[in-house]
DNA sequence: GGGATTTGCCTACAACCTTTAGGCAAACGT
DNA sequence: ACGTTTGCCTAAAGGTTGTAGGCAAATCCC
């Protein structure tokens, strides 16, 4: 009986191109399996269970999108920084769907902090620090950014922006513009009378 | 054998507070079938299969939302407006996790067409029309302004902000000051001299 | 090299979800 | 009242998840 040479490594990897593929929630124990030219018993001998898996990709994809925005980010600062940011978490989600739907799943706090998401979330924060922005504006800047990014993202992704002018890539382009603009020129926060309230 | 009443509406309503309860991916035909107290195959005489299940859940989400917009927005303007629609999207995905995911699945053109997702961008451009932003910026204004909202609220509901400080509700109400700012200072557009080019 | 142990993949099986086919009885039209 | 439609049923097949136990290849140790 040949050896198929499984390692939970090789399992996370062959399962994120999978979730690239076909789809995150459709890249199964099953399918991988299958791809691999194993039984599906023969996998829990590498990782726990199905959920077990979607960690781990999720953990791989968070790696490789830390990785990318640090080599965006090398040498760079203000709006060159931000574009270049910006580009590599789109050109990520682009190239690699499956794995990017993975970095939106919750992890436990504990697996969390442990990810590679603390050193992406440093990583934006010192690409404002290019901007001048103190705390506590700096974390709602962070957030704001974030905000951005993964929404636009998401929305282009799940087909959005296709079928209306103008096409996607000038809404983005401009959408950096813009906020470039906006972190260079972040509004004094003004005590409102009102209360933070919400509707409903 | 008395009859349950089931009918796609209500199987819909029933389909989406399950979602909202236990997750959209755990909104089984299964578990929808144990809540009505009726056997599984029973509800394939009013959906045609799970997937069906879904988009209608996606279908009712989508007017639910855009209902709720429509009242927020009732006679407001600019800012007043911005932070209405920002926190019925904000309180309706708070509310209804489930049904929010499901406003998130991408639906066939034909469907999406005939939406209330065309009822709810239209809602958006109105908005913006309190801003004084042609088009084309508008369009730009209004796929920046939906990247926020999404992003934001997935980003939250997600957990993402739940462990640092300062609390979510403090960057949310800054972040609608600041894109209201943003908007009524909306920065012209800029002939760039270099390509919209991606870094891979 | 040869025997014991560990490791890797296997078969078998049970549980759950999806979907189709076919049946019976309640509700409805006339 | 009778036939038809409708609503929910049982039965069964196929796919995915997960557990238990087995056999053989790789490894370890002399």
């Amino acid at each position: 009986m040949a050896r198929a040479g499984l390692t939970p490594e090789r399992l996370t990897r062959e399962g994120a191109d999978l979730a690239d593929e076909v789809g995150l929630d459709q890249a199964t124990l099953s399918a991988l399996a299958r791809r691999c030219g194993v039984r599906v018993a023969s996998l829990y001998s590498h990782v726990r269970n199905s959920r077990d898996l979607r960690t781990r990709i999720t953990l791989l994809a968070l790696e490789e999108l830390a990785g990318r925005s640090a080599d965006a980010l090398a040498g760079r600062s203000g709006r060159d920084a931000l574009v270049a940011l910006a580009d590599a978490h789109r050109d990520y989600a682009r190239a690699h769907p499956g794995r990017y739907a993975a970095t939106q799943r919750p992890l436990d706090t504990e697996t969390a902090a442990h990810s590679a998401g603390v050193r992406h979330a440093r990583m934006t924060r010192a690409l404002l620090r290019g901007y001048d922005i103190e705390e506590p504006e700096q974390t709602h800047a962070v957030r704001l950014l974030g905000s951005v990014l993964h929404g636009y993202v998401s929305l282009e992704l799940g087909g959005g922006f296709d079928h209306s002018a103008p096409d996607s890539q000038q809404s983005w382009t401009r959408t950096l513009d813009v906020l470039d603009h906006l972190l260079r020129n972040w509004p004094d926060a003004v005590p409102t009378s009102h209360e933070p309230t919400s509707h409903e």
